[in-house]
DNA sequence: CTGAAAGCGCTTACAG
DNA sequence: CTGAAAGCGCTTACAG
């Protein structure tokens, strides 16, 4: 490996030299820099990055945790945390929790131990008061997740309003018993998602049955467990709302299994906006999370906190959107015409 | 941030005893290491990863370059790559290329400027040359890739053997006209099933139509654009085979639309098993790749590579597997009773 | 079993 | 504009 004294004496320069050249100082007279240019060329010399990191005490790197890449919702948000990191000249250490406890204490014990620079939390198992700790002594942003009460660096949507719409949705569509598949509800947003769904039905005075209430945890298979619950109520509800598409579709599937049809006997609505909405059939009207903005925003208030600049707004609060397709019946809606529509293709 | 001499003094030892202790040297007495833990415990101290990484000239760092990190196809490989990277203490660097050719070469860079100590491809747009010489300077495997007449560590399938089996599981159910849907022709994993995809027409003395084979690029949209051709061919194939399964559920979408049922009027079948496959109606008939396999494979390999180890083998073709599900209609087959059937839920 | 010393390869304040 | 020197915080051969 060839390192920077060999570059200083290829180009009869001292290796302060050389190392301005390559981080581009202005102190450093045209001539002199092109010479070391060329020895760099020569000798195909690439800066040791161990070293440099040692020496400025930071690696330009960050970590994402995250509850499971192959989850197309988180791997939309990576990709906008991604995109703004490595625009700004940093990289993403990839910090797959699979829901484990002790993977994210690993993952987030990388910061203290300056391995990388900051923190994202897209996942948060550890206690409030710890997540608390670690974002007043180094750089953490939270991202999807949030903690009530407490002054984090926190990037989400209005999780209570979202559900409280979509359930509003199905109200408006004429619904009255209209089942919930909440996601675990040891994790927050899913508990906001319930208080949206309860809120919805309070105002419109739709006593809450609570048998028309399951936790789910995310997965297709848990949505069609539920459904097939919700079907074997007598009588059943007309219909559901899932936290979000996974179950949504499971829901779909156990309808369809039972030889009812989407949306005419139960209407189904989710929540995300992932890929799959469009590619089932019917089409899922869902509750749109602006995933890669989530990502680009969280990484941008990341950067800013390593950086040491104050930040305006500690919490962003960014806009859902109802999507409209086909799983709730939107045929009756057009008459209506009082919802937005936004079919995405 | 507390550092290793102010635990070494709390503790009354060197710098030295205290970095035993913590990299479990056999070296230190049993008292001496219970009075350096307590005194790390109490100062809270972490070792700087910086420094160490310098000393040992490694990070432990693994960079993983790949297409699309919302791809669930290389999501599930890099879930692989990353379980076997954790479990021997190495972590894994995003590299999302989106495709680009520069991204591509800064990622690789990052083994040059021993930013991390090794790299899997599983995207290549870079010249094979320029790979090989990769690859002989540092450690390197590919998965999914790879090069020919090249000796690089390779984790992959039989792309060929695997589009020629697809082909015959449609030629065994009668089909004559088969439509393939072919991935870009740049990327040599395209160019292998469409080999295979004509091996089986030729076994079959079933002459082959230009017009019924068709180049897209691995999405949703290419597949039922160019669905939408083959159907306006006249007569339409009765069949299509679709090199991944985004374009195979593309293709059904246009099937569809046209008012034609799958697999009645048009059968399809794709390629790699992702979920998805089991989420659309009729559920999706494909090859499946072992992608969790490939990942741990993969990362097994280049962990040797680095730890200077030799390879046994440097080339591992795993099995892939025809799953038959009800795109193809299978019932014909339960007749015959001669192919693999495996249903995943 | 333990410590003093050297050194990993850079960067940067300091002096000129 | 340039160089000599110090130092980032560890680890590890060497000596005892």
């Amino acid at each position: 490996m060839v390192k920077m004294i060999e570059v200083a004496k290829l180009a009869r320069v001292s290796p302060s030299t050389v190392s301005r050249v390559l981080s581009n100082s202005p102190y450093v007279s045209e001539e002199t820099r092109q010479r070391v240019l060329e020895a760099v060329k020569l000798l195909e010399y690439k800066p040791n990055r161990l070293a440099s990191n040692l020496r400025k005490m930071s690696s330009k790197t960050v970590v994402v945790v995250l509850p499971d890449i192959t989850n197309p919702f988180f791997s939309k948000i990576l990709q906008g945390l991604e995109d703004v990191a490595r625009e700004n000249g940093y990289h993403v250490l990839l910090g797959d929790t699979g829901n484990s406890l002790k993977l994210e204490k690993d993952f987030i014990d990388l910061v203290r131990e300056r391995f990388v620079d900051g923190l994202i939390l897209a996942t948060a198992r550890i206690r409030k008061e710890e997540i608390l700790a670690i974002s007043q002594e180094m750089p953490v942003v939270l991202a999807c997740e949030y903690v009530e009460g407490y002054d984090i660096p926190t990037v989400s949507i209005d999780n209570i309003s979202a559900a409280r719409q979509a359930t509003e949705h199905l109200i408006n569509l004429g619904h009255q018993r209209i089942g919930f598949i909440t996601g675990p509800l040891g994790v927050i947003l899913s508990r906001d998602r319930l208080k949206g769904y309860r809120q919805a039905l309070l105002l419109h005075e739709i006593p809450i049955e609570e048998a028309l209430i399951q936790e789910g945890d995310f997965s297709v298979k848990s949505g069609y467990d539920i459904m097939m619950k919700f079907l074997a109520v007598n009588p059943p509800p007309t219909a559901v709302f899932a936290s979000n598409d996974e179950m949504a579709v499971g829901a779909m599937k156990a309808i369809k299994h039972k030889g009812m049809r989407v949306p005419d006997d139960v209407a189904v609505i989710g929540f995300d906006d992932i890929p799959l909405c469009t590619l089932v059939e019917p089409e899922l009207t869902t509750i749109a999370q602006p995933k890669y903005e989530i990502g680009i925003q969280a990484m941008e208030m990341l950067l800013k906190i390593i950086k040491g600049e104050m930040l305006v707004k500690r919490q962003i609060v960014l806009a859902h959107q109802l999507v409209v397709r086909e799983s709730c019946g939107y045929n009756l809606y057009r008459q209506g015409g009082e919802v937005e529509t936004n079919i995405h293709t």
